[in-house]
DNA sequence: ATTACTGCAAAGCATTTGCAAATGC
DNA sequence: GCATTTGCAAATGCTTTGCAGTAAT
């Protein structure tokens, strides 16, 4: 499948997912649905609605967040907290599970995958009878690129 | 050693950790170091903000923030975000290290502890050459006590 | 004496919300 | 035509900060 197929195949998925629920199938909630889906990094979504307010076809903040949520809802996108006061977002569509690492330096988010992180917890939820449906794990440290570098020493 | 004297050796350690930065012993300080020992659970900055209101010792917000930062740094607490606004703050002065589950319908956090989760996150980082020094993981999902309650339907 | 810390109240910031007007069904 | 969405701006809720006064070294 091309990048363009894949885009209008999950574009057909959240309508139907629009649909089932009653909700309504509107201009501004297709113009966040591709955005969202064109990024291909972790963005802020103050960052999508500074976008969204330069577009031709304008959504509101108030709107930005809503149809936000309502992707996160639907299981289009995921978000990750970096230990700071926002949310960063990424859409999943595509995407097998991953985790996040974030650089102290740079801030960078490395995704990494790892089978048996998952498998660790599912044995301790069949222990404790949790039942689980969502982890979010992030990892602090300094990145390969970063650790090339000297740290600037924050008091000289 | 008995609770009173790990108060001790723990107090003694923030006094160290202060003085080796050259940062001053307050009385606002030894205040909320003393009730964050105390509690044995995972209490939010309000929590303890309206505590100190309520005692006969009293340190205003800003202060009380301002020492959890501190006692953070020194690393004496710990934070855990549940996917909401606010932290949640746990003091791990003698605890071993841990990760939590939340459940999404009681809000209960529940502590457990896996060393198959570190190992396999180490050897991530090794592949990745990440310089890891800390790690956040929350699993989210329902508790074994809500499990066996019938869930209420959210629209009736 | 100096310098850091505290209290207070005001500011910050990401996110949410109330409401009238616009839009999809 | 009627209910849902939207845009807007104001509100929210937690957290941080500036500043003048207070306390630790």
């Amino acid at each position: 499948m091309s990048e363009s197929e894949v885009l209008e195949a999950a574009h057909q998925e959240f309508l139907a997912f629009l649909r089932s629920r009653g909700d309504r199938v509107t201009r501004a909630r297709a113009e966040v649905f591709a955005r969202v889906m064109k990024r291909h990094d972790h963005f802020r979504a103050d960052e999508l609605v500074a976008e969204c307010a330069r577009s031709r076809e304008r959504v509101s903040r108030g709107t930005v967040y809503r149809t936000l949520a309502l992707m996160e809802e639907a299981g289009f996108v995921h978000t990750v907290r970096d230990g700071e006061a926002h949310r960063h977002y990424e859409h999943v569509y595509g995407h097998t599970r991953h985790d996040h690492m974030v650089c102290r330096r740079c801030g960078r988010f490395v995704e990494f995958e790892n089978a048996a992180i998952g498998e660790a917890i599912e044995r301790s939820c069949r222990a404790l009878q949790f039942e689980a449906d969502e982890r979010r794990l992030v990892v602090f440290g300094v990145c390969a690129g970063c650790r090339k570098t000297r740290r600037r020493e924050s008091r000289p």
